[in-house]
DNA sequence: TCCTGAATCTTGGTCCAACAAATAGGTGGT
DNA sequence: ACCACCTATTTGTTGGACCAAGATTCAGGA
């Protein structure tokens, strides 16, 4: 229940130094907070209306409108005329959303998130051979096999992610999943750059079988090699890749 | 009747496509990003005042502010009394603080953040044994040998995670660093809890130890065996450990 | 001239009142 | 029972007001 208010409080033990003096922004947000937890609302209940909020708390509709726009920043609450704020789940879009704001996309970047890749989906090949079912395996060609039934560059591109995405699923490890997806906006991206040279849909699909072949056979060593050479494959046509236009989305 | 859902259907299309009504507060927060990027501000460098940008962009005050919450969520901005609002390098900051919201803390999670960990560490092995330089793990003695001069459990911790953190750095990925480093607030306080249940300052520092000369030896299986047998170690001693809530003010 | 300290001015923090726009929910007609 | 209309409520946005804190200015003394 409180797995929260654990983290929560650990948060603010290690964020302690603060002499008190808080806006009453910041004030609302954690009441608002508090507020949620204390109702056990879940997701889709509405809040009360910020006239009421404000009077509850005692603040200006302002400072409650404030408040709620950092909350709604944070993913935490969607607001909608005469509805009213009403929880939201799109905490991790959030987090996304804000992650790719930071890596503004580079040459650079590139090799780091393909080296990141690398390092990932080499890693957790150990684990996929020793735990994933042949139902798990035969997902795998499922996943990969839609990459050959779409046209465009964007639609590539994400079944492409999406087999990776599932590779590192079956890593059977939600932390790493979620910071893997974290890189969705990153990868999909370099994956348009390289798809956009030369279209390879069936080279994609070719190469990600073999990697399937590899699990499939439980050869630890022939997936390492087949990942690490799928992945540096990519990187050969994003050398010098203008990518000045970075807007998120 | 068909009639109708057709066109309400053709409506909603239209209006779908067409995401022109976007809210004032929103269309600042591009404004402003577009101002910062167009002006080429760096860090700490100081926006025009509220008043002024909402002169600038026909935007009372108000919306200004919401929009500059909203900027000071994601850590784009800081804002001063008197000074204005100044471009912030917290960004990083922003990200991690959101992601650990996300992420509540149970057993559960606490075995998923250390299997994460144990993927990682492994990982970056070859890469650290191939590249890490004398004085790179010259230095990992040096951040290993201050768990030993701190008394607390807090500070433990962090010293613990320090080292953990020079281990990644060496594997010299940026992205992988800085998805380690999101977790830093779950990592330290599972190192915490261990760290509470028995002191071990010397045992963590004797064990480091035997981690370092693995590299130096530049011995790949030792490594891996090392750092896998740590990990797992202290897993023991977080088997159903919660009660530590006692909200703050 | 240079320093100092007080007065002043600017700026963010908060609140209030008002209006516009949107829509949930009721109301009445068929 | 269904549908179009109306109303009241709620969010979206604006302008203005005041306060506290800090930056700026400026006068006066060494």
């Amino acid at each position: 229940m409180s797995d929260n208010a654990i983290l929560l409080t650990a948060m603010a033990v290690t964020a302690a130094q603060e002499p008190a003096k808080v806006s009453a922004v910041d004030r609302l947000v954690e009441q608002i907070r508090d507020l949620l937890r204390d109702r056990a609302l879940v997701i889709g209940d509405a809040l009360p209306t910020e006239r009421e909020l404000g009077e509850l708390f005692q603040a200006s509709r302002n400072t409650v409108r404030e408040a709620l726009q950092i909350l709604k920043a944070y993913g935490i609450v969607e607001v909608r005329p005469k509805i009213g704020a009403v929880l939201s789940d799109r905490h991790e879009d959030a987090v996304r959303k804000l992650f790719a704001f930071q890596n503004d996309i580079s040459p650079a970047s590139f090799l780091d998130v393909q080296g990141y890749r690398k390092i990932v989906e080499v890693g957790i090949g150990d684990h996929i051979i020793l735990h994933a079912s042949a139902g798990d395996l035969a997902n795998l060609d499922l996943v990969n096999s839609r990459i050959l039934q779409v046209e465009g560059v964007d639609d590539a591109a994400h079944c492409d992610f999406a087999f990776h995405e599932a590779l590192v699923m079956l890593a059977g490890n939600r932390t790493l999943l979620t910071n893997y997806r974290l890189l969705q906006p990153v990868i999909t991206h370099i994956m348009r750059v390289g798809k956009a040279k030369r279209p390879v849909q069936i080279d994609t699909h070719q190469t990600h079988s073999e990697i399937i072949a590899a699990l499939k056979a439980r050869d630890r060593v022939a997936y390492a090699y087949l990942i690490s050479r799928h992945l540096e494959y990519g990187l050969q046509f994003v050398g010098s890749e203008n990518t000045r236009s970075a807007r998120n989305g």
